[in-house]
DNA sequence: AAGGTTTACAACCGCAGGCTG
DNA sequence: ACAGCCTGCGGTTGTAAACCT
């Protein structure tokens, strides 16, 4: 037995909002608030939409004080602080962003922000990365969190080997703009190995559980590690089952080759976030110029070069009110914003 | 100019978890 | 303790607009 449908879907209306309705649902909830009852909500107002749209549209589109487009580099940069961070979570990232919603985020980030970080790949390098090889009618869901756990380690990568220029002197890596020093190939090479045994969750694990991480990029302010842990704490049973998950569906896995290196992996990639983190080298002209250099093969290479050596400054952030708080705020009283290299 | 492709964004869907009786 | 309801979240889809050939 399924479970009960929300609405009646046969008489609500699905599509585009008109002009009619907004204003509806707009002067209804300014009125008397949404009851707390989403669902009787269209009733009460006379439309023919389900209770979940009314929210939907109540909460991203008329709600007041809320902004759509135009983000700014700030933005840009705590949305992919965050998402490096804590990963795709939204909301908490939209609640250090006062004024946009989780979904304007998650939309610009889909569209906008991951190719301008990552850039625009030839076709299949990042389905190199990620076992594309597999046969596309096999998805068991582990995709999904295996390309949002590699989104996460190249722009993580990137950052990295723009911060530190010896990176170049590495073996080759066609998947990656930049060539990749040993260790950083050796991650590559358990990445690639955690695809094939899909055990992407222990990845994921593997990034929720370092907190380093946020350090990376001089995170000086607590306020980035603080939704860091906010958002672990928050989904804390969450990982913690996906781990059990894993270990309990395949009791094998503990006794091959795969999982073993799996958790070499997870220590190393915690030594490495430990070690960049005490590591961290101050970039000069010189270096970024060297370092940019190994982009010029690159599709896209320009554009994220111009987007890299776009240093922020400080005194140039936007004073607007609505960064009343909120991490922006937060960085600017402080004083101590880190834009992303 | 027309058709095809890509991009951007609004909206939908299903699931998980909290709340309440 | 449990079942049902509701909300919130994140992934995905649909589509109009922009861009390209």
């Amino acid at each position: 037995m399924g479970r009960a449908p929300c609405c009646d879907k046969a008489n609500v209306k699905k599509g585009p909002w008109s002009p009619e309705e907004d204003a509806k649902l707009k002067d209804y909830i300014e009125k008397y608030g949404t009851g707390g009852n989403w669902i009787a909500l269209p009733q009460k107002i006379g439309i023919k939409r389900c209770g979940k749209s009314c929210r939907l549209r109540w909460l991203n589109y008329l709600r007041p004080n809320i902004k759509h487009g135009g983000f700014s580099e700030e933005e840009d940069n705590i949305i992919c602080n965050l998402y490096i961070s804590i990963g795709s979570r939204w909301s908490i990232i939209a609640a250090q962003l006062p004024g946009r919603t989780d979904n304007d985020i998650k939309n610009y980030w889909n569209t906008r922000l991951k190719k301008k970080l990552l850039g625009r790949r030839k076709p299949g390098h990042a389905s190199n990365l990620s076992g594309s090889t597999q046969d596309p009618k096999s998805g068991n869901g582990m995709e999904t969190l295996s390309n949002s756990a590699i989104e996460r380690l190249q722009l993580h990568m990137q950052l990295q080997s723009l911060e530190n220029p010896n990176i170049s002197n590495g073996s080759n890596a066609s998947m990656w703009p930049c060539k990749l020093n040993p260790i950083q190939e050796k991650m590559m090479q358990s990445l690639q190995l955690l695809n094939q045994s899909s055990n992407t969750l222990m990845m994921q694990h593997a990034f929720l559980d370092s907190p380093q991480k946020v350090q990376l990029y001089g995170s000086s302010s607590n306020h980035i590690q603080q939704v860091h842990s906010i958002a672990n704490n928050t989904t804390e049973n969450r990982v913690d089952n996906s781990i059990n998950e894993v270990n309990v569906g395949s009791s094998t896995i503990e006794q091959n080759m795969e999982f073993q290196q799996c958790l070499a992996f997870q220590a190393e990639i915690d030594e490495f976030f430990s070690n960049k983190g005490a590591n961290a080298v101050s970039i000069d002209d010189q270096a970024r110029a060297n370092e940019l250099e190994c982009f010029k093969d690159i599709d896209g290479a320009k554009d994220m070069m111009n987007w890299w050596s776009n240093e922020f400054d400080v005194n140039s952030a936007s004073s607007n009110s609505w960064y009343s708080n909120g991490v922006l705020d937060q960085q600017q009283r402080e004083g101590s914003y880190v834009s992303i290299p």
